[in-house]
DNA sequence: ACACATTAGTGAAATAATTCACTATTATAC
DNA sequence: GTATAATAGTGAATTATTTCACTAATGTGT
């Protein structure tokens, strides 16, 4: 943890918008872009200034007047503040097409989130696999993500078997899960647990939109 | 649009939360329950019994003293007051690995969101698809948005030409877009818009269980 | 038939989040 | 050098959301 702020008081929309504070940074850094606006920065994650102005001011760090925050300075300190620097060792269980594209998104690598194991339950599909990346067959888990102190786990299966996969990964140590599965994974508290649920994103979209 | 409420003036919150109450309610339709209580919609959707309340009652539907919400009538009643029972065309643009996968998944369908095309810029990679959904190459895109009535448009493209893809998709027409490239894009205020950012969530899991 | 327990519905209270209004600072133009 | 405009920082006001507290209704058990 970094100095001064204590993390865990702030609040879930907060880290979320912060989260894509630093997207935006990463993405601008690379375009060489120096500094940046609260509104700005506001425009590209969808929010406005005075919510990104409190939300930097809440973890500590401060811009300069007339010019804005610096880009790879405020970068480095939502990267300290997050505890984003550490590289995260991440699995991934279910390699049916989704967990299979996932195993190989580029993007986290370069977030530093690195996918070192992928499991399965069927032999003859791992078999059949194309990728760099180590699949095991899913009786493993527990020992390779010990082994390898895995402690994030992202959840590509079917519904119906997704709880019992939450509760393996679980039990095995895991801090987070990442969860595709079209279904509500009961967690403990101490886990922290974050749900991509596609159907119920369209199934928003069409209700905002009264198609 | 259904009797009594004006769904516009609902807030994002209540909107997504009734979405997942409509994903369980369509679980437990198919195991076979009759009612279910506030406090157990809670349990599934991660809320409180209050709030659940108050979205349900938002909408105008209501329940039964000591037994709680019947199950298919609740779902019918969310499913009208969301507009959520016509067949809503999409297509995705962006047949890479995520794109393939998201063109067969099966969800998508049993939901009433039918993909009735995929779009990619390479031909080569358009030959080489095993699928029963029709895929054209981009240039293609207006016109068999246009003639199809495709109402959402999946972006499953590099962060890169996201944008781009954005901007043909509203000329043709769509007006939803949901979006899985790692990136914030722009939209007019009549299109309804959402982000799908497996990167950001992992972040999000990793700031907050401080990996 | 009666007591009890459970549950929805809802106005009020409490809490949380956002927006505003203002200050201080400083780059830029003239 | 001075005026001006842009921008961060922040306490206060506003708005939104959630939770509470209570009522009414109705199954269930005795």
């Amino acid at each position: 943890m970094c100095h001064g702020v204590y993390i865990m008081d702030i609040s879930d929309n907060t880290i979320k918008r912060i989260c894509s504070i630093f997207g935006s940074l990463s993405a601008m850094e690379k375009r060489g872009v120096e500094f940046v606006s609260s509104k700005e920065l506001a425009g590209y994650i969808g929010s406005t200034e005075y919510t990104v102005r409190k939300d930097i001011s809440i973890l500590g760090v401060t811009g300069y007047t007339r010019r804005g925050y610096e880009v790879s300075g405020l970068k480095k300190e939502l990267e300290c503040k997050l505890n984003l620097s550490k590289k995260k060792k991440a699995c991934i269980v279910g390699l049916g097409r989704l967990g299979t594209a996932l195993l190989d998104y580029e993007k986290f690598q370069e977030d530093g989130f690195e996918i070192v194991a992928g499991f399965d339950c069927s032999i003859n599909r791992i078999e059949r696999l194309n990728t760099h990346i180590e699949v095991f067959q899913i009786s493993y888990l527990k020992d390779t993500i010990q082994q390898r102190s895995i402690e994030l786990g992202i959840i590509a299966v079917p519904a119906k078997s997704a709880q019992e996969v939450a509760d393996d990964l679980i039990e095995a140590g895991v801090k987070g899960i990442l969860n595709f599965a079209p279904v509500k994974i009961g967690v403990p508290k101490h886990i922290i647990y974050l749900e991509m649920d596609f159907t119920n994103a369209l199934r928003f979209i069409a209700a905002r939109s009264s198609l």
